[in-house]
DNA sequence: TTTGGGCTTACAAAAACCTTACATTTGCTA
DNA sequence: TAGCAAATGTAAGGTTTTTGTAAGCCCAAA
């Protein structure tokens, strides 16, 4: 086994019995706070994070919406009190994709981990070559800069977070241009049209496919 | 909501939860045993399954290697007694992919569905050699995409959906063409042809079943 | 004032869709 | 059982819808 897992946890107490748990089974990396852990996680993803609900610098919902928002599809378990189901369940709806509340057994942490990652792994992985860097707007192919606009930005943005899924015109529209835009539907066809332009001249393939009466899609080979 | 959802459970106190639970929110099949559930899967495929570990007949496991058979990616959520926490972990690693002990709140449990629902749609359903890949508006032959049109895509998906019952030619009109379509009625016939000619080309058989004076039928031998 | 992003207009091309028209099948009836 | 009417199959072609894209205008920021 060569997985990842970020741990989020400042309880002492819980890091030792990670380390321990872990051993041998799986990489690991232990983050004591919000702020370290996103420092590393932009650099490099993990196959999983584990993620403490309660913790001091930013609260575990905070730290999972930005994880989120960074990466749509990385499995995320929350740990919980046992006094704090309902926590949890806010934590499930923000997108976690499980959780366990403490005190739980090693054998049922093991097992809930090894499922969550089967379970991405399922998804295809198409974003190979493509770099998004939200700090700076700034989407490279293959280390080269695409040289987006803002809107081509936030469209690309958008396709490559749902790569290998179609998203809707509609709903391009409403990430992109926001509730209430009033114009041509034509202005969608027409960024795209220049994406796949920029795309091109750096390098990279038919990346966004039409499908006719519905939208687009990312895809690599 | 127009999710199917398929519960597997004996004891008559949690059968009336589940009912009272998913009023209105979901559509819900019971079944009190392995066999009967099994009858009905064959034909129609649910859009996730809630599955007790403890039943007469064959016990939780055996039920669950068997779906992993016939769907491996279908949502199976388990649901064991408190005390048994063993033997949900090792559902977990027979594939399932998620489990919650009772007594649970039911809030919780709508929420386990909702987040198991959300990940499995964007995956793909199948039925006997035909895949239907949503997040493409692809559907697959044995591998061989028959590069539908979205009308006929939504035909046959409608159609596969309710494999082995005849659907209507009106339904299929609502479903395909939405509430106010005004024009011939044999559009739906021209369009019928089409997909059975490319069926036929990618070497599926006689799938499409005309009832005269009703519709249409989905069938495979 | 200049520059560039973003929008619209306008036209072209492609794909999907629908209709017409005729052939065929089916079920019913005389 | 032949014949008829209704329902369905389908080839062909025209029409509409949808999308691609070039060109230019407008406006806000620099």
């Amino acid at each position: 086994m060569e997985e990842l897992i970020y741990i989020v946890e400042d309880d002492e107490g819980l890091r030792e019995l990670y380390e321990g748990a872990f051993e041998g089974v799986y990489r690991t990396m232990l983050f004591e706070n919000g702020k370290d852990f996103f420092c590393q996680f932009e650099k490099t993803r993990p196959d999983l994070i584990i993620l403490d609900i309660m913790l001091p610098d930013m609260d575990g919902y905070t730290i999972l919406t930005k994880i989120r928002e960074i990466d749509e599809k990385i499995p995320v378990l929350i740990v919980s009190a046992k006094s704090d189901e309902i926590s949890a369940v806010k934590g499930l709806n923000k997108g976690a994709d499980d959780y366990i509340s403490k005190p739980f057994s090693v054998l049922e942490l093991i097992a809930r981990i090894k499922t969550n990652i089967r379970r991405a792994n399922l998804y295809i992985k198409s974003q190979k070559g493509f770099v998004i860097d939200n700090n700076v707007y700034k989407i490279f192919y293959e280390g080269r800069d695409l040289g987006l606009t803002l809107k081509e930005f936030k469209l690309l943005k958008m396709l490559i977070a749902h790569a290998g899924v179609t998203v809707e015109r509609e709903d391009l529209f409403r990430e992109v241009w926001g509730e209430n835009f009033m114009g041509e539907t034509r202005t969608l066809d027409i960024h795209i049209s220049q994406l796949r332009d920029k795309i091109t001249e750096c390098g990279g393939g038919d990346v966004i496919i039409t499908v006719r009466g519905i939208g687009y899609r990312f895809e690599m080979q």
